[in-house]
DNA sequence: TAGCCAATGTGGTCGATGTCAACATCGCAC
DNA sequence: GTGCGATGTTGACATCGACCACATTGGCTA
C-alpha cells in the first residue's frame, strides 16, 4: 500500500469534472460545491481554483461535456437508417433517449445557472452542433420531398421544441404513471405528422 | 415622518414572495438569497423562517404562484375562439406568451431546485391544472373530430412537449435571432398539423 | 547535469449565507 | 384585562466561495 499520493494530481481538472457530475447526479445541481468535489478527488478546497475560476466554470465545464455527448449521439443516427424521414425519427428518440439516459447532465446544460451562453462560448458550440445535426436533416427531408417545404431554420426549430420538450417533461417527472416509451412514440409520431409533406388544410398564421 | 413600521409586517409571506420574483428577474434563481430578500422587504435575516422553513420553500412557493398565473392565462382561452381547433393553438400561443411574459417565472417553476414536485404536492396541482385544460380542449377536439383520434393522454404530452420545449428554447434564448413570433407560428402550426385529423400515412410505432 | 521557473496543490483567512435557539413584541380569544 | 400563540429580533455557528502567500513538483534550458 505505499503509494501515497503524489502531489500533483495529474489529470486534476477532469476528475473534478467526473465528480462534480457524479455529486449532481446523487444530490443535484444545487448541491453541487466546489469544497465538497474536492474532498471527493481528494485535493484541499482551494485546488479547484486553478482549473476553474469560479463555481459556474465548473458547472459549465460539465455542461460542456454533456453537450458533447448530446451532439455525438445524435450525430450517430446519420449512418442509421435509409430513408431521410426515418433518420428524423430516429434523430428525436436520440436526443430523448439521451436526456432519459443522462438527466443530470441534462438538467446542468439547460440549468439556469449556464443560460447566459454569451458567457460561455463554448457552450453556445457546443449546442450549436446539435441544433446543426437536425437542420441538416431536416433539409435532407426537403430535398427528398419526405418533409414539407418551408423554412428550414423555423421547422427545425418546430422539431427541436417538440423532442426537447419532451426530454424536459420526461426528466421532470411529467410521465403521469405512463410508460415513457409510448409518450416518446406518440411525440416523435406528431413530429413526424407535422413535418411531413402535405397540403395544408387551412388557413396559416394568426 | 411619522410613520414607523410597525413590530408586524401585516403580509410578510406575500411581500416575500414579491421580493423574491423581483430578484430572481432581475439577476437570477441562483442569486436569490433568504437575507436578501429579508433585507428588501425591511425585517431580519430570520424573519422567512417564520413563513418559509427553508429557501428550497420560498422557491417553491414563486413556482407555485407561477403555475397558477400559467393556470389561469391559459385557462382563459376556453372561451376565446369558435372551434375547438382554434382553441387549441389559441392554448398553444397562451402557453408560449405567458412564458415570455414571466420568463423568471418559468424558470423557477422547471427548476431542479422543484423538481422533485413529491415534496411540493401543491405544485403538482397547480402544474396539473394546466395540463388538465389541454387534455380538456383535445378531447373537445376529438369529439368534433377536428382533432385525430388517439389516446388523449398521449396527444396532450405530445401537444404539451412541442409547446413547453418552444417557450423553454425561446426563454433560453435558442431563437437565433429569428423573429420570436415567427417561431412561435410555426411551432404552433406543426402542433395544429401533427394533431389534426388525417389517416395515417406509413407505419406507426417502430 | 544543475538550476530555475511556471504550473499546480496547500493552508489560512474573510465576508456572506442558511439554519438554529433564545428572547421580544404584538394581537386575538377568553 | 390577561394570557398565549403567532410573528419578528438578536446572536451564534458551521459551511461555502473567493482570495492570498507559501510549498512542491516536473520540465526546460544553459
Amino acid at each position: 500500500m505505499g503509494k501515497k499520493r503524489p502531489y500533483h494530481h495529474g489529470n486534476l481538472r477532469q476528475a473534478l469534472i467526473d465528480a462534480a457530475l457524479e455529486l449532481i447526479e446523487e444530490r443535484g445541481v444545487s448541491a453541487l460545491t466546489l469544497r465538497e468535489v474536492a474532498r471527493q478527488v481528494g485535493v484541499t478546497h482551494a485546488a479547484p481554483q486553478r482549473h476553474f475560476a469560479d463555481r459556474a466554470a465548473l458547472v459549465a465545464a460539465v455542461a460542456e461535456q454533456g453537450f458533447r455527448g448530446l451532439a455525438a449521439h445524435v450525430a450517430a443516427v446519420r449512418g442509421s437508417a435509409r430513408t431521410p424521414a426515418q433518420r428524423l425519427r430516429a434523430l428525436g428518440v436520440a436526443y430523448v433517449e439521451y436526456a432519459l439516459a443522462h438527466p443530470a447532465h441534462l438538467r446542468v446544460m439547460f440549468s439556469p445557472e449556464v443560460a447566459d451562453k454569451s458567457r460561455h462560448p463554448e457552450l453556445a458550440a457546443a449546442a450549436q452542433a446539435v441544433h446543426g445535426t437536425l437542420v441538416e436533416q431536416i433539409a435532407n427531408g426537403q430535398r427528398q420531398g419526405s418533409v414539407a417545404p418551408g423554412d428550414p431554420d423555423e421547422l427545425s426549430f418546430a422539431a427541436w421544441s417538440m423532442v426537447h420538450g419532451c426530454a424536459v417533461l420526461l426528466i421532470d417527472g411529467q410521465a403521469m404513471g405512463r410508460s415513457k416509451r409510448a409518450l416518446i412514440d406518440a411525440v416523435v409520431d406528431r413530429l413526424y405528422l407535422g413535418l411531413g409533406p402535405r397540403e395544408p388544410s387551412g388557413k396559416r398564421r394568426s
